[in-house]
DNA sequence: ATCATCCATGACACCGATGTCATGACATCG
DNA sequence: CGATGTCATGACATCGGTGTCATGGATGAT
């Protein structure tokens, strides 16, 4: 691999006159520009990242941990957040001219200490902490002295973090179907005490009462356990009650559990929509799009936060941050309206399939 | 940062002696060892890999492409494998002492070039290009220097590679719907000459062949087109020809043909698996165990692929490559049979639902 | 007692960039 | 015309590890 005393040998000047040419700190005559630019071609010349790291004290790494917080397997599947969050905050790394160094710990908590050492001799400038689901988390006391923005969780301490607004999404969510002549709307929930789960029930009822409706509490019932392996195991008997509240629309906790309620409800006899709504959460386009008819859902905006995320973590790197920016951030999405949900007031102009309401 | 020095002069020796206590490559006494730990303790030292690489010439980095190959957006839902392949590669690459380093392009071909530039800056030992789907490739000339496995794809040059074998994939799953009582096998294919589309429709002729019967083209007929945009325009029509030729079971050409195949046929009043049963290929988890009822698939080993590949790129860097290792190696899997597909010769033992066969 | 080994350790150079300082050639100004 | 400034360039040290070689003392064999 050639070196930059190579290409300074080649083109009969010094290598710092090669340096200045490459990163134009000083003037440079344009017949030696040309020269040490042909050198460089001809050597296939590429500057080593590590002697600059060294003399610069600067990495121009960030370190992301991903699949890493969840020691237990709750939620096996996950994992899909991260391909999307990779991409946002990859976008916005690579603007600022450096390079993501991702770990993904595989759902092995016990690897994050080995990943954390490797980022550190690696000298990140920051850490992305990534969470498979909306969470509170508390963060090894190893990580106090490295930038770091968490996502998809936060913690007790005010660590800066970026969190979708789950609140807001079903807001969105319940309140759009209100406006297209739902007013009994069951709801499937995500298990309880999860942070996305009450924040999404109080959004659930602000819809309610915004639109002067009262909620019969006989329509919300928890549709899905903390533990992966028998998650949906009430399912069935959740949905069952709610049906039995006399509801036109069904809203689930996500969409992967929106794809079994669909199941569930044609083994009924159940026609959707014709007969029952069906709405969905996180749009995930996988299953949404394809579901026959497609399925309304909230977005979880994975790629916007993990461009968020990175922008905030670049601005505490460079000291940069707004003096009033909140530590906290979160991102909202539009809701997609799909096919699952009929739409029953007459009066109200028809409105597409798959159009997007903020 | 505490570098070697500063630990050297707290435990009162010499830089070269702590490099010792770190690698272990002389005899150090035991009590200088100890002050040397303790002074690495205190100082919170962490080596710099930097330093590291410039001295020894060896980064330790494995760069991984991902998202990166069809400059279309042509299937533009694929990124699940990536996850998959991720954490297979990872955890052999970790095993070596390495690190990952991952560059998601974004499916913009376009930033390939500058992808590499950051490869090559960071000295990477070795890559591996991971594609989308199953299919060739052909590798800019830039990177010919680099030890390189190619994943879920190849090249016409014989680059080393990984491939899925779906050949034998639709093999074992056509050969365990005949033992199954399925005479009358339907299928609806991928976008023809897709590479993966040829296997499998290979692998689905060799069962039948196997097995002593004929193949009825009729029940043959592509579901998907290229353009993802309009990936499933044609699939009513084509379920319509198939369910003319009278099948018992339905083969998609992916879980999520299988999703949208469930709905067509519900709204047909079809039952799953009574009246027809179903199969997929890919074994997305995600689709398959939460569709209602549990969806029959031939699982797209990406785990293992990206294992594969990292064990065979570690072995070409080390220069250990096996003499007459071939340079494409195909990864099997099993089908996971679920309750999509019935069992119709009463003669067969009743089989459990999910079971596992190779 | 003598020499060959082995153990434990340090001095020093080197990997490939770049910051600092110095130098010579011109250009500009009063 | 001398003083000052700008341009273009190079010499040299430095970042933090580690390979090479040297050194002094303890041990063991002859």
């Amino acid at each position: 691999m050639a070196t930059i005393y190579d290409v300074a040998k080649a083109a009969g000047v010094s290598p710092k006159t090669v340096s200045r040419v490459m990163n134009g700190d000083a003037p440079v005559n344009q017949a030696t520009r040309e020269a040490v630019e042909q050198a460089m071609l001809a050597l296939n010349y590429v500057p080593s990242s590590a002697a600059r790291t060294m003399r610069s004290q600067r990495s121009g790494l960030i370190g992301m941990i991903t699949g890493a917080i969840s020691a237990t397997h709750q939620f096996e599947d996950a994992g899909l957040p991260e391909i999307y969050l990779v991409q946002g905050a990859q976008r916005i790394i690579a603007q600022s001219n450096r390079t993501l160094l991702i770990a993904d710990s595989g759902g092995q908590g016990t690897r994050i200490p080995a990943l954390l050492q490797t980022f550190r001799e690696h000298r990140v400038e920051g850490i992305l902490y990534v969470a498979e689901y909306h969470r509170e988390v508390s963060l090894p006391a190893s990580l106090r002295d490295l930038p770091i923005v968490l996502v998809n969780c936060f913690d007790a301490e005010g660590t800066p973090c970026v969190l979708p607004d789950d609140e807001g999404g079903q807001f969105a969510l319940v309140d759009g179907l209100i406006r297209r002549g739902h007013h009994r709307i069951g709801y499937l929930t995500l298990p309880e005490h999860f942070v996305a789960c009450d924040l999404r029930v109080a959004g659930y009822h602000r819809a309610h009462r915004q639109n002067g409706l009262a909620v019969d509490e006989q329509l919300v019932q928890v549709g899905a356990l903390p533990d992966s392996a028998h998650e949906f195991d009430l399912l069935w008997d959740a949905l069952h009650r709610v049906l039995k509240a006399d509801p036109t629309v069904i809203c689930c906790a996500n969409d992967k559990m929106a794809m079994r309620v669909y199941g569930l409800l044609r083994d009924r006899g159940v026609a959707i929509p014709q007969q029952m709504s069906v709405a969905g959460y996180d749009d995930y386009r996988m299953i949404a799009e394809h579901l026959h008819p497609g399925l309304a859902s909230a977005e979880l905006p994975y790629a916007a936060m993990g461009a968020r995320a990175a922008d905030k973590l670049l601005r505490l790197i460079g000291g940069t941050t707004k003096p009033n920016e909140p530590s906290r951030e979160l991102v909202s999405a539009p809701v997609v309206w799909r096919e699952s949900v009929q739409t029953r007031d007459v009066n109200v102009t028809h409105l597409n399939s798959r159009r997007r309401e903020t």
